[in-house]
DNA sequence: CGCTTGATTGTTCCA
DNA sequence: TGGAACAATCAAGCG
């Protein structure tokens, strides 16, 4: 279900607009093992096998734009000023725009999703039952870029247009 | 000398 | 169902 926030619009939308104060989802962990608790502490707990997850469309297209903005902004060196400025833009983008680093972000997905696979595994290890269902990941396969099409000079079928958007967004 | 933070959004998992 | 936590980056700054 994704918590119908499919066409959720506006949450972050709008919580953008305004400082990230309480935003900070960064890590809301409670802090009471450690005074400081760094914002993102590595693992505290090693896990076995807990891949680590797959960066978001955001993500990918940060490691575009970061070397982007860098360029324009050499005297930049904050990290977070790629993020804020991707993040703004990211916003500003249109989802037609971000497609193609959704579906990059998709394919990290779905490796991300192989090893999760073995790592559900690793989970139950030692309970008994059900098990085994998956196929084992197979450790080799992959590999493969299939690349779509990349059909861009439209044949000149027609069609397809409909790709929404383009810029307009929504809200409002 | 080394770890830590900082900031973005998305995604994912666990209870 | 919802919240919580984490994913990369990269250098500066402090202990």
């Amino acid at each position: 279900m994704k918590t119908g926030k499919g066409k959720g619009k506006a949450k972050t939308t709008k919580e953008a607009l305004k400082p990230v104060d309480d935003r900070r989802v960064g890590k809301r962990k409670a802090p009471a093992e450690k005074p400081q608790p760094s914002k993102r502490e590595k693992k505290a707990k090693k896990d076995p096998n807990k891949p680590k997850r797959a960066p978001s469309a955001f993500f990918v297209f940060l490691e575009d734009f970061r070397q982007t903005f860098k360029k324009e902004n050499p005297d930049v060196k904050a990290v977070s000023a790629v993020g804020k400025a991707g993040g703004q833009k990211w916003k500003s983008m249109s989802q037609a725009e971000k497609a193609p680093y959704e579906e990059k972000a998709a394919k990290r997905k779905a490796e991300y999703e192989k090893q999760m696979d073995a790592y559900n595994k690793s989970l139950e290890e030692g309970s008994d039952e059900s098990e085994n269902s998956l196929s084992e990941v197979n450790d080799e396969d992959e590999a493969s870029e299939e690349e779509e099409k990349v059909e861009k000079g439209k044949a000149g079928e027609d069609d397809d247009d409909d790709d929404d958007d383009e810029d307009d967004e929504e809200e409002d």
